[in-house]
DNA sequence: CGTGCACATTGACACATATCTATGTATAGT
DNA sequence: ACTATACATAGATATGTGTCAATGTGCACG
């Protein structure tokens, strides 16, 4: 996973609404309607929102029926997590000294 | 941790500048002319970025003399990758049936 | 085949943001 | 005191983004 494709999801994750939307998909799968009926926005934006989701990788889009049914993508929760632990704790954070020497 | 803080943090590491900071941070504190040498940026945008990234809580800021030294705040990023890892397989992702039932 | 529902797309608009130049401020050294 | 360096602030601008109303599309069902 590069820099590119985290920048992306962290901008998709950036956003309150979509933030709390993959919170509530943490749940389980959910349809969009039923995420719609949480939220205080139309359904346009929703829309707008979760093609932002999807495109990024952190959210599946299952089409049954007349019904879109999304869930958080794992994989690509646990490959954003690994990158997050590689920037903790690789060094003492403390060196001092002159200018970064 | 809350949604906005995790929300902030995001919107900061949203930006590839804020992200490459942050993993150039990752090795061990900086000063802003170090930070400044490495980007293809002018001195004002580095300042903003590194505002934002203070504001949000993920990077420290000492001073010393005329130089800011920065380095990342691991108290943050350990509590945002725990809200990371709580989006993870909380439930099986797959329950099919009726529209969320 | 027509109607209703779930969702996408299309403009439009307000607001945020990334960036720059120009300038200001603080500190260190001569 | 003068100069150089490190960084901040102000103002301007172009681009990005969140949002909505209006409209289009695909699917199911009577």
């Amino acid at each position: 996973m590069n820099s590119m494709d985290v920048a992306s999801i962290c901008k998709a994750l950036g956003d309150t609404n979509r933030l709390e939307i993959v919170q509530m998909l943490s749940d389980g799968e959910k349809c969009g309607c039923k995420i719609l009926e949480r939220f205080d926005i139309s359904q346009p934006t929703l829309s707008h929102h979760m093609k932002t989701l999807v495109e990024c990788g952190l959210v599946n889009d299952r089409k049954e029926g007349k019904w879109h049914y999304y869930s958080l993508n794992c994989e690509t929760l646990t490959n954003y997590k690994t990158f997050i632990d590689g920037l903790i704790g690789v060094k003492g954070q403390t060196d001092k000294g002159g200018c970064c020497f």
